[in-house]
DNA sequence: AGCACGCCGACT
DNA sequence: GTCGGCGTGCTC
C-alpha cells in the first residue's frame, strides 16, 4: 500500500510513502485527507494524504516510511479535497502549497485537529497516601489530592476555576507519583464557547423585491444555482442574506459568508449574532495563529453553524453547508495578489457550491462585468433590488469642470460652496480622495528636484503627521527635509492627500469638526468603528477618506459627497480601470442621502466630456456596464476571452524581461493562444526589484489551460528562471 | 522552498 | 592556512 502525499513545497507533484510501521494504524485506517509527518530529504514535513494506491512508480528502494499519522480522521473531507485538487489544477499551482493555504499555520505545522486538555487523576499510591493521612504539612497538595480523589480526575481549566494556583501543588504530587496527568481531546461541550447574545433582533419587513429574492434563493435549496443579488446601496442586501441563512439553519444546514476585508467582519458578525443564537466562527488575517486554529477546530468539529470570513475562508472545513454568500463580489480583495498562489475566492466559491450542490449568492451594488456577463448568459440568475429601503431617493450626480474652476487645496469653488450649503442645512459631507498622506510629491521650488524613492520608480509622499517622507510602494521612510538636498533652496509639498484636504477644510470651515478615514489613522481593530461613530453621532460633520469610506459603512446623514480626483482611472492602460472607477464612484455616491434627505454627489474632473463619466451620469452603473461590456467584446478582452499573466521580477533591470522572453521562446506556437510581451511593468522598479510580465490570451479557456499545462514544465526548467522570482496569474485582475 | 555539497576570495 | 560567498542538484 502506497500513500500519495501533498507536501508544502513548490514542486508540482505528490510524493509516495509507505505507511508507518505503527501497529495502531492498520492499513484500513489510512484515509485521504489525513495529515502525516514524513521524512523529506533531510528534514521532516507535515503533509496531507491525497491518494492511497496499491503501487508506486518510484523505485522501491527510494520509498520511505511515514513517520507518524497526525489525524485519526480526515481534516479535508472528500469534497474539500476534490476542491483543492481542482484549485491546484485551475491555477496551475503546486498542490502542496494549495493545501497549505487551506490550513491555519499551526495546523500546517502539525497542531492536533482538536484542542487537547490536561487531565489530572490521583494514582493508586496517591489514594493510599491520602487515606494514610499523609500530606498533613502540605495543605495545598492535600486539598488538590482530595479534590481529585473525590472527582476522580479533572481537566486543567476546571482546576483553574476551583483551585486557582494549583499548578505547584500538582507538580509536587506528580513528583511523588501520587497523581498522573494525561492529555485528552476536549470533547464537544467542554470547551464550547457559550453563545454570546440571545437573538433579539427581529427580522425587518421585506420589500417585494427582497421577498422575491429570498423566495428564489430558498427555492434553490439542495441544488447548485448561482444568484447575482444586484442591489443598489441601501437596498437591504444584508437582510436578504440573513433570511437566506435563517432558512439554511432551519434546514439543519450551515452557511458561509465571504466578505472582502477584515474591516467588514465586525458589522456582519454583529448583525448575525443579533439575529441568530447559534455558534459562529470568524476567519480573517487579523486573528492570531491560536485564534485561527481555534476557529478552524470549531468548524472541523461541526460546532460552528455560520462562518464569516475573508478570502482564505473559502477553503475552510464546513459541515453540511447549505448556502454560500459572497458580499461585494466585485471587490478585488477576493483575488489573492501578494503570494504566488493567486486564486479568486469568489470563483473558487462558485466551484465549491457547484460540487456541494447548493445555491451561492453573489451580492453587489456594482457587480463585476464578468458576473453581469454570466447573468446575461443565464448562467447566474439575476435578482434585482432597485429601491432603497425607507424610500430614500437616489442621489443626484453632477460633474464639476475643473478646467473652468479655481482650486483651493484640490477643492473647486463650486464644491466649496456646496459644502458650505450642506453644512448650513445641518447635513454631513463626505470628501473622497484616493490618496493618503499630505501631498504626493515634495518639490524644490528652485531646481525642480522631486524627492525620489531609491528603491522604486516612484516619489516619496509627504506625511505631515509623522513629519516624514514615505514611499507607498515599498514602505521606505525618511525624515522630511527642510531644504532641497541638491541646491539647498526651499522645498514645498505639491498636490493633495487626505491629510492636506483635512487641514484645508479645517481652515475653511472652522466650525465643522472633521473626521479622517484612511490607513494612516486606522491602526488597530476598532479604529474604523471609532471614526464611524464620530460621524454617526454627529460629533464630526465632514468625513475625508480614501477607498476605505466606500466599503460597507453607511453614513445616513451624509447629504453631500465630493469626489476630488476621478481622472486617475480615465486614461489607464489597464482595460479594467474604467470598471474600477465606475464601481468606486457608484459605491462612494451610495453613501449619500440614505436617510430621508436627498443626497448630492459632485465629481470633480478635467474631462467632463469623457464617455465613461457621461455614461455613468446618464444611465448609471447599468448603462455603464452595458457599454463597457460591448467595448470588451469588440476588443476581445475578458469575459470574452481568457487571460493568464506570467509575472517575473529580478534584482537586475533586465533579468525578468530576459526570463520572460526565454519563456515565450520555449512555448509551442499555438494558433489559438496569443502571447503579448514581455513588457516591463508600468512602474518597473518596485522595492528594489524590476518587474515585467508576459500576457497570454485565448478565447477558449480549456485551450488556454492545455497550453499552460504543456508550457509550464519548460518554463520551470529554464536556466533564466534562476535569476528571477516568477508566478503565473490565472485570470489576472490588473495588468501593468 | 530548504538544505547540502562544492569550489574560489578576505581574514584570524 | 580557514570561514563563507552563492551556483547547482535533490527531495518519494
Amino acid at each position: 500500500m502506497i500513500l500519495r502525499v501533498a507536501l508544502d513545497t513548490p514542486l508540482r507533484q505528490l510524493f509516495d510513502y509507505l505507511p508507518s510501521a505503527d501497529a495502531q494504524w492498520p492499513p484500513n485506517q489510512w484515509q485521504p485527507g489525513v495529515r502525516v509527518r514524513v521524512p523529506f530529504g533531510r528534514r521532516s514535513l507535515v503533509g496531507v494524504v491525497v491518494e492511497i494506491t496499491p503501487q508506486s512508480s518510484i523505485a522501491a528502494d527510494k520509498l520511505r516510511r511515514v513517520l507518524e499519522a497526525i489525524d485519526t480522521a480526515p481534516v479535508f473531507d472528500a469534497a474539500l479535497l476534490e476542491l483543492l485538487r481542482w484549485t491546484a489544477d485551475y491555477y496551475h499551482h503546486p498542490i502542496g502549497e494549495v493545501m497549505a493555504a487551506a490550513l491555519p499555520k499551526l495546523a500546517r505545522d502539525g497542531a492536533p485537529a482538536f484542542a487537547l486538555l490536561e487531565r489530572w487523576c490521583p494514582s493508586e499510591n496517591g489514594a493510599a497516601a491520602l487515606a494514610a493521612g499523609e500530606l498533613r504539612r502540605a495543605p495545598r497538595q492535600r486539598e488538590l489530592l482530595e479534590r481529585l480523589a473525590s472527582s476522580g480526575g479533572d481537566t486543567a481549566p476546571v482546576l483553574d476555576q476551583v483551585l486557582p494556583g494549583w499548578r505547584p501543588a500538582a507538580r509536587a504530587l506528580r513528583q511523588r507519583a501520587w497523581v498522573e496527568v494525561a492529555t485528552v481531546p476536549a470533547s464537544a461541550g467542554l470547551d464550547a464557547t457559550p453563545s454570546a447574545a440571545i437573538a433579539h433582533d427581529s427580522p425587518h419587513e421585506l420589500v417585494a423585491e427582497q421577498a422575491a429574492a429570498v423566495r428564489a434563493i430558498d427555492a434553490a435549496a439542495g441544488r447548485f444555482e448561482p444568484f447575482l443579488l444586484h442591489g443598489i446601496t441601501g437596498s437591504g442586501k444584508t437582510e436578504v442574506y440573513l433570511r437566506v441563512v435563517a432558512a439554511a439553519l432551519a434546514r439543519q444546514q450551515n452557511a458561509l459568508l465571504l466578505v472582502p476585508e477584515i474591516a467588514l467582519t465586525p458589522q456582519f458578525v454583529g448583525r448575525f449574532a443579533a439575529r441568530f443564537d447559534v455558534p459562529m466562527a470568524v476567519l480573517h488575517s487579523g486573528l492570531t495563529d491560536p485564534q485561527r486554529l481555534q476557529a478552524w477546530r470549531e468548524l472541523l468539529a461541526g460546532r460552528a453553524r455560520i462562518l464569516i470570513g475573508t478570502r482564505s475562508a473559502v477553503f475552510a472545513p464546513l459541515m453540511t453547508p447549505g448556502v454560500i454568500i459572497i458580499d461585494e463580489e466585485h471587490d478585488a480583495s477576493f483575488k489573492q495578489q501578494d503570494s504566488s498562489f493567486r486564486y479568486s475566492a469568489r470563483d473558487v466559491a462558485v466551484v465549491r457550491a457547484q460540487a456541494l450542490a447548493i445555491p451561492i449568492v453573489l451580492g453587489s451594488a456594482t457587480p463585476a462585468l464578468e458576473t453581469l456577463h454570466n447573468a446575461a448568459l443565464g448562467r447566474y440568475q439575476r435578482l434585482l433590488l432597485p429601491r432603497r429601503a425607507g424610500q430614500a431617493p437616489p442621489p443626484t450626480l453632477r460633474l464639476v469642470d475643473l478646467r473652468v474652476e479655481s482650486l483651493h487645496a484640490g477643492l473647486a469653488t463650486t464644491s466649496i460652496a456646496s459644502i458650505e450649503q450642506h453644512l448650513a442645512a445641518a447635513g454631513q459631507v463626505l470628501v473622497y480622495l484616493n490618496r493618503r498622506g499630505y501631498a504626493p510629491t515634495l518639490l524644490c521650488t528652485a531646481c525642480g528636484w522631486i524627492a525620489p524613492c531609491a528603491n522604486c520608480d516612484a516619489r516619496y509622499t509627504v506625511h505631515r503627521g509623522s513629519d516624514r517622507l514615505q514611499c507607498h510602494h515599498c514602505g521606505a521612510e525618511r525624515p522630511l527635509p527642510r531644504q532641497c538636498p541638491q541646491c539647498g533652496y526651499e522645498v514645498k509639498p505639491v498636490g493633495q492627500g487626505t491629510e492636506r484636504v483635512d487641514e484645508a477644510l479645517a481652515e475653511m470651515f472652522p466650525q465643522a469638526p472633521i473626521a479622517r478615514l484612511d490607513r494612516d489613522v486606522v491602526r488597530h481593530a476598532g479604529d474604523v468603528e471609532a471614526v464611524v461613530a464620530r460621524i454617526d453621532s454627529g460629533a464630526a460633520r465632514i468625513l475625508v477618506g480614501t477607498q476605505m469610506v466606500t466599503k460597507g459603512h453607511d453614513f445616513p446623514n451624509v447629504t453631500l459627497v465630493v469626489v476630488l480626483n476621478a481622472d486617475q482611472g480615465l486614461f489607464s492602460t489597464d482595460f479594467r480601470a474604467a470598471e474600477r472607477l465606475a464601481q468606486t464612484i457608484v459605491q462612494v455616491a451610495g453613501r449619500a442621502g440614505r436617510a430621508q434627505r436627498p443626497g448630492e454627489v459632485l465629481i470633480q474632473t478635467s474631462y467632463p466630456d469623457h464617455p465613461l463619466l457621461q455614461q455613468l451620469l446618464a444611465s448609471g452603473y447599468d448603462g455603464f456596464s452595458a457599454a463597457a461590456l460591448a467595448e470588451r467584446q469588440a476588443a476581445g478582452w475578458p469575459p470574452f476571452s481568457r487571460l493568464a499573466a506570467l509575472r517575473a521580477s529580478g534584482t537586475e533591470p533586465m533579468t525578468a524581461v530576459r526570463f520572460l522572453a526565454a519563456a515565450r521562446q520555449a512555448a509551442q506556437p499555438s494558433e489559438r493562444v496569443r502571447l503579448l510581451g514581455p513588457a516591463p511593468a508600468a512602474m518597473a522598479k518596485r522595492a528594489g526589484r524590476y518587474h515585467a510580465q508576459l500576457l497570454l490570451e485565448c478565447v477558449d479557456r480549456p485551450a488556454l489551460h492545455r497550453f499552460i499545462d504543456d508550457w509550464l514544465p519548460q518554463v520551470e526548467s529554464l536556466p533564466e528562471s534562476r535569476a528571477v522570482r516568477w508566478a503565473l496569474d490565472i485570470d489576472p485582475l490588473d495588468l501593468f
